[in-house]
DNA sequence: CGAGCCGTTGAGGGGATTCAAGCTCAGTGG
DNA sequence: CCACTGAGCTTGAATCCCCTCAACGGCTCG
């Protein structure tokens, strides 16, 4: 890291109501009023991609809800090795354990450069008090993260290594935006969530190019040709029944 | 299967105030009054293994406290394999999909003789708005849940085959009574959980037999060494740094 | 322009799979 | 009583997928 980059602003009177991803995030289950209350206390962050968002272990003061980019989960096995769990993208909650007061479970770290609202544990307290619905949507977050990590056994971490890297190809696609290129993260780091070597993501990568399937376009970005992807996977899921 | 073995038995008044797991389980959070509320709709269910207790897509109705047994949660990929994402011991709530009114997300067997108590969404939602106190242990349930998907992707499905069998005994140890033999799964189940082949899971299994780690004794049970366990694991370890 | 990182590709080796054959053991029926 | 059967466990041998080691080219950046 060469600079600092993490940037903090207040979040200026009325912002929050005109979210952009209000619509899917935490608040969309709060009123006007709720929303003025607790908006005082929520800032903006901004994080470049390999920053640190919250450790391992530490003592968790704030939720969080990303409004762009994607984050990652790591832990460190005894062996030293790190294992990447889980992504978060657009719209999701991250930081929970701070609802019920757990230190956090790993470490979040960001993939792309990605902005994100810290919501302070006094006010995630109040709202539990006085809007039963935040606790509704608290849970159902909850639910969509225990569902992503599930699939993230079952689908990034079994089956031959180019369904593995197929796969991912398909969840990066998810979290972007249509027609965006998306993100196309480094071998090594797909060797870490994969549970592969840096050479056989990059040999995989390199055959779903000449195959058309990906389109490396910039650094860390590629365009994704959906058809291809599902034909390949369909054809991996047919020769395997 | 050669009979149906499932028993079921409506739970007798002042049983939940009685019950075995009750300090651990969701209903801790209760005080008396709110426990004589609820428990009439609360039924008692026994499922012997291989049993389904309830099936992936299918409408949640129920959330269910496993009092006894080891339960698994199991998805099938597009390909039809099966792929065993967690597993859920004494004390864990399952089906908290019923909760936030989502299908159940993937299907759960029993893996050994399995008790649980099924609390009905009624009964759920009428807690959820008179008790904060049971809002608060379910959140916390939620993490424990997520947590544990993690950890199954970090410790089972990743790094040689030899520690991954090494992190289920330590698995389910945690989840077997001290002194008491453990649920040791047949190998084919085995490679279900960890991604590997039957074979492979044999020859480990020999192998930490021969070694004093493990000690069959009758059909799916074993004795553990805990220390022979840790120093295995340790010497993985140390050798991979 | 050299240093360093990343991606790519090749060659060789190793761990896990696959194929296959025995083995034990419980249940079954002659 | 005991062969018969089938399912699960074990072990061997051959194969293959993926890892490791290694070299090289492109790129950015000091």
């Amino acid at each position: 890291m060469l600079m600092k980059v993490t940037r903090i602003a207040p979040v200026e009177l009325g912002a929050c109501s005109r979210c952009e991803v209000r619509a899917h995030a935490l608040f969309s289950a709060l009123d006007a009023r709720s929303l003025e209350r607790v908006q005082p206390a929520v800032i903006s962050l901004a994080f470049a991609p390999g920053e640190t968002i919250y450790r391992h272990g530490a003592e968790s003061a704030a939720v969080f809800t990303v409004r762009e980019g994607i984050v990652r989960f790591e832990k460190v096995t005894e062996a030293g090795e790190r294992r990447i769990v889980r992504l978060a993208g657009r719209g999701a909650l991250i930081g929970q354990e701070a609802v019920v007061h757990r230190p956090y479970a790993e470490e979040a770290v960001a993939c792309t450069p990605v902005r994100l609202c810290r919501i302070p544990h006094p006010s995630i307290a109040d709202l539990q008090r006085n809007e039963p619905s935040l606790v509704r949507e608290l849970m159902r977050r909850w639910q969509c993260a225990l569902e992503a990590a599930e699939d993230w056994t079952s689908d990034l971490k079994s089956g031959p290594a180019r369904r593995r890297v197929l796969k991912l190809l398909a969840l990066v696609r998810e979290h972007g935006a249509a027609g965006e290129p998306v993100w196309l993260p480094p071998r090594h780091e797909m060797g870490v969530m994969l549970g592969m070597a840096t050479e056989t993501a990059s040999r995989i990568v390199s055959a779903l190019r000449r195959e058309g399937v990906v389109a490396p376009c910039g650094i860390e970005r590629a365009h994704i040709d959906a058809g291809l992807l599902r034909g390949a996977l369909d054809r991996l899921d047919r020769e395997a029944a």
